[in-house]
DNA sequence: TTAAACTTTCAAAAATAAATGAAAGTTTGT
DNA sequence: ACAAACTTTCATTTATTTTTGAAAGTTTAA
């Protein structure tokens, strides 16, 4: 296999890896050309390299911009923006966890909290709901605590993790 | 709050949080709704109760199954079938990281390994692409191997693990 | 073996999500 | 202040995903 066909290859598997896990494909798409590209790639070049509109390439790169995932460069000497990916991983991950944590579990365990504080009156059936919920909030709580827990940790907090559970 | 328009709001909540991590949204509010239910539940209910068609509610049953969080159950005296969810929350996490590992982290880190070991040449451009693509392996293959590890500890693992990370 | 009771399948339709591209907006050098 | 160079926005189009429902398939009891 070559240099292109590789890249190429890359860039379409984590493109669809990102859509299974709710980022859509191009956003993923462009992330992974930047992070295989050793220097800052220019719009242009984005929308040349994955075949798509000018428009599309803008508004994924602001998401990107948004997680904190994609930066701006600024080459002396010229008049448009360039941009590169966070290439470290650890870092990248913690990124990319306390935004979905954000935008996705604060707002549900908000809801979870609301249905689980019920008056149970007597029905078994209403039991089990507040009982399930209840537990249902302690777990997602639990596992976004986890989250945060992992961007305390500056470096290699996969790895330590790692050994740590392995015991 | 009262109780139907409690459950209502979890169902809708778990479904939305669903589609935003790749399982569909009806697969996601079936099982919620499997989840609060304290006795098994037929597909007639679950129709019912979500609006759906019978081929979805079946199609959907069925993925639920192959995923190892729903079950058969059959009642005595009674020829249809009804189903329950898997309602412990452990189970449920080992299980849903063991199959998002199977469909879709594993066939990953088999392209990463393949696009990581072209020939570098001695362009900078292609020594970055190998690095950072291996670097990629690495860290997907450790992630992947914690969720395996989740599965050896039969019990309360995430609890064990908040600790851990705690100090 | 038959037929009633139930479940699954899958082509077509509907719903949803993403991409386009032209127009509007912004920034920068002169 | 102007206009060239570049970026963003958003109504419309296109692509993808999900749902439907009728037909085919299966199971069970008599």
């Amino acid at each position: 296999m070559e240099f292109k066909e590789a890249k190429n290859k890359f860039v379409q598997t984590w493109g669809a890896l990102g859509s299974q896990w709710g980022i859509n494909k191009t956003m993923a798409q462009i992330h992974a050309l930047l992070m295989v590209s050793n220097e800052p790639v220019s719009m242009e070049d984005v929308m040349e390299e994955l075949q798509i509109s000018r428009g599309n390439a803008s508004m994924n790169l602001r998401a990107l911009m948004d997680w904190g995932i994609v930066y701006k460069e600024y080459k002396a000497g010229e008049r448009r923006e360039f941009f590169t990916a966070e290439k470290d991983l650890d870092e990248l991950a913690v990124k990319i966890a306390r935004e979905r944590s954000k935008r996705e579990i604060k707002p549900a365990l908000k809801i979870l909290k609301e249905v689980s504080s019920i008056e149970a009156k007597d029905s078994a059936e209403e039991k089990h709901f507040v009982d399930q919920t209840n537990k249902l909030y302690d777990f997602v709580l639990k596992a976004d605590n986890m989250l945060d827990k992992m961007t305390e940790f500056k470096e290699n907090w996969l790895g330590r993790l790692v050994l740590k559970i392995m015991k």
